[in-house]
DNA sequence: TTGAAAGCGGTACCAG
DNA sequence: CTGGTACCGCTTTCAA
């Protein structure tokens, strides 16, 4: 590169312009590139001089340099990123809380964790985005990714694939969040309280089907068989559309509502209370992820509490499918969902 | 590397064990590496016959060659990626909003978005890290990023550093948000209304130091120089350290209270209610955030309306860095903070 | 104990 | 229009 002569420059330190390599801070040191990583490696095959790792980390302090992380893994011929999508659905607490969990759990086993920024493109499409970054393991939250998906990512060198999603798919690891469970818990309950008429909530807003929709099923499975109804009730986040459905209960004649969820659960006994509708002697109302708010509700709100898999274990699960990438795929159930009873049912 | 002969394999038919390169696909298609960059790229300088481009696609397709990018961005010498440290603190669904937009904005100027699982070391130690993946941006939320870990970024190529916190950092641009016109707001709105022994609610949890206390001067401030007084009260978020606040509340003596937000004020108004103090009355109650749940009190919340600059506006702001890397480093107040008057104040 | 050199997967110049 | 080739920054033999 030719180098362009100076411009006459305020009187400051001489900044360098451009990013230090390692070859700079061998130059500086007086070196060769090898010693400077062996130096800075520390690696352990071979003995490096007292001085010279001295003057090569003193080398390297006073140009700041920073290794090259794509060098490295390109050389290397693998990375330690778990690439996790950012997931499609509006997060709770709960969610981030897993989150969080997860990545601190990952990062005690050295890995990187990365969240990729949400997938605008469709699944599979997306998954050759995710592929170009050479992740050595990836955890998609959430439905939308294929088996040639999966295939994609395998291909280009992911070890683990691992789905926490509501379905298996071909050739990757499932977690299955089967929020079925979570309706059969609300609806069993609210059917041994000797509910017969219940009614389910169903959010309008969109990226919320692919947990209401199995929810609304769990409900009906529960009492398949019986004499009970199960009623779908859509509903959108915003008081006038829970005041709407609140003037025409009486017509619907339900005797028990499963909300959805606890913030649902909320905005609904809400608008029945205003109503005059009693809870829960006309209605009762169940609800879901055990927030601290059904607590503070009156009557205190009855929910299912949910409970995912701990950061830990799943980090341990990706570690070891990421050392024994030959291992067939499993498939586990990781939704444990049990109802809390208050006053509301 | 030593080719391993093939073990007798099952019938499949003959999976490419390794990664697939460009010059895999160059052999494939018959052609050279150069030429299927210039096809896979469209590189418009330079013209490839029909045919040829054909014969690229379909081996790259019957490949599943997907290119690799840290190779290309090794050659490149820099990035699309913006880097974003996952944020410290619990985030709630405001913020949650936020990222998202920014995402999809950024997206859509064809930068990729990767948030890095969260900082465990300190701030200046997390940047090395951060620097090692060469991000050509860096949005970093909250405080911790100090001057020494905004140089370190830029001396590794960082084209932006922009700061989404309390304060400004030297060197970085600065969105600053500025906690205390929350506390202002919510302290200037309970003196209008004429309450004079204002309490402002101090989460115990951690990870909320950062905005709890700038809320606090804030409140403060608004009344210095009046005979209103300011009283600290620490809570955590559990119904049992509600309920022992509210019962020494007439000994307090207090007549109104800003309670950090409407998580908050939620279980604080709960415990008073049950402990028989009459809101907005005796005590007159404001959170912040402007939750749906507020809405939903009986009576409804006051609460301090927040406002986030757009996830267009901010991705707008991050390009516009990038392109001129030389301008020198704006600070920007980014808080819009209103109080939303309701029936609890 | 240290250095020279090969190469990881792409891109872009220059020659044919 | 296409191929040869020199890099990008780093690690890791192999020799000296």
């Amino acid at each position: 590169m030719v180098q362009i002569p100076n411009t006459p420059a305020p009187a400051s330190p001489a900044p360098p312009r451009s990013v230090p390599t390692s070859a700079d801070v061998a130059r500086l040191a007086g070196v060769s590139r090898a010693t400077v990583s062996y130096v800075l490696n520390n690696t352990s095959a071979v003995r490096i001089s007292e001085p010279t790792r001295r003057r090569v980390h003193e080398a390297a302090r006073e140009l700041g340099y920073v290794p090259h992380a794509a060098a490295r893994s390109l050389r290397a011929g693998h990375s330690r990123m778990v690439l996790m999508p950012a997931p499609a659905f509006p997060v709770g607490p709960l969610y981030s809380r897993f989150i969080t969990d997860l990545q601190s759990a990952l990062s005690r086993l050295d890995y990187t964790v990365v969240q990729y920024g949400t997938a605008q493109p469709h699944g599979d499409e997306a998954a050759r985005a995710w592929a170009e970054l050479r992740p050595v393991a990836v955890l998609v939250p959430g439905a939308g990714l294929g088996p040639r998906g999966v295939a994609v990512l395998k291909r280009s060198g992911a070890r683990a694939v691992v789905t926490l999603g509501p379905e298996t798919v071909e050739g990757a690891y499932a977690l299955l969040v089967e929020h079925e469970a979570v309706g059969h818990s609300a609806g069993a309950h609210l059917y041994d309280r000797g509910r017969r008429r219940i009614g389910v909530v169903v959010p309008r807003q969109s990226g919320l089907e692919v947990f209401s929709a199995p929810r609304l099923a769990g409900v009906r499975q529960a009492v398949r068989g019986t004499d009970a109804t199960v009623t779908e009730l859509p509903l959108g986040y915003d008081e006038a559309s829970a005041a709407r459905l609140a003037a025409r209960w009486r017509e619907l004649d339900l005797d028990a509502v499963f909300a959805y969820n606890d913030e649902y659960a909320m905005l609904l006994m809400r608008a029945l209370q205003d109503e005059g509708v009693r809870i829960p002697e006309e209605t009762a109302v169940v609800g879901a992820d055990d927030l601290m708010l059904g607590r503070l509700l009156r009557p205190r709100l009855s929910t299912v509490h949910l409970e995912l898999p701990s950061g830990r274990e799943l980090a341990e699960l990706v570690d070891r499918a990421v050392r024994a990438p030959g291992a067939p795929p499993e498939t586990h159930k990781v939704l444990r969902a049990t109802v809390v009873h208050r006053d509301s049912s």
